[in-house]
DNA sequence: CGTCGGGCCTCCT
DNA sequence: GAGGAGGCCCGAC
């Protein structure tokens, strides 16, 4: 394969436009669950270990979830760096630590400063005022409302009270 | 902001 | 196979 060709397709695999097979036999069918799930992260977006957890039918092994990604035999193409905690923080990462999650997932256009201001402020969610959806900050389906539109959200039952409902993209939480 | 306890999956004994 | 430790966590105080 010409190298042109061959970084093509890794790219086009970073970027999702692409799926690779890879080999997870070997490893428990939770492990399984978790990497795959992690797989649908898009480039440029990151999630909660606990929506990992919830999305795989496991909602309590938020914790097993970072003991799997730990194992994860294929980083980067399996892109754990995407999984962060809860709380806005980066969290911890296997290869390289922190720093190298935070210098990959600014690579991938994730805007860290912002991500942690927000975090540091306790917002979790974006709203939007016009369709009442809200959804993790980095979920791309927001990235074209309008400032004056967006509204900052605490928490789940908050965003509710305020009349959003969750996005159907990122799935912030479960549909009630 | 820190600490605590809970909870879950693996691995090791 | 039972039991315990520990890990890229989380929510409540």
């Amino acid at each position: 394969m010409a190298p042109a060709e061959l970084k093509e397709k890794i790219q086009d695999e970073l970027n999702g436009k692409r799926r690779m097979r890879f080999d997870l036999r070997g490893l428990t069918p939770f492990e399984q669950a978790v990497l795959r799930k992690t797989r649908e992260i898009p480039r440029g977006e990151v999630r909660p270990y606990g929506w990992v957890a919830r999305e795989i039918g496991h909602p309590a092994a938020v914790r097993a979830v970072g003991t799997a990604l730990a194992n994860n035999p294929i980083p980067y193409f399996i892109p754990c760096h995407r999984v962060v905690r809860t709380d806005g923080h980066i969290g911890n990462y296997g290869g390289g630590g922190p720093e190298a999650k935070r210098a990959i997932l600014t690579m991938e256009g994730v805007r860290l400063k912002r991500l942690e201001a927000l975090a540091r402020a306790g917002f979790r969610y974006q709203g939007v005022r016009t369709t009442k959806v809200f959804c993790y900050p980095t979920c791309h389906t927001g990235r074209h409302a309008l400032e004056k539109n967006i509204v900052w959200l605490h928490d789940e039952a908050g965003a509710r009270a305020a009349g959003f409902r969750p996005c159907k993209v990122c799935r912030p939480a479960v549909v009630a």
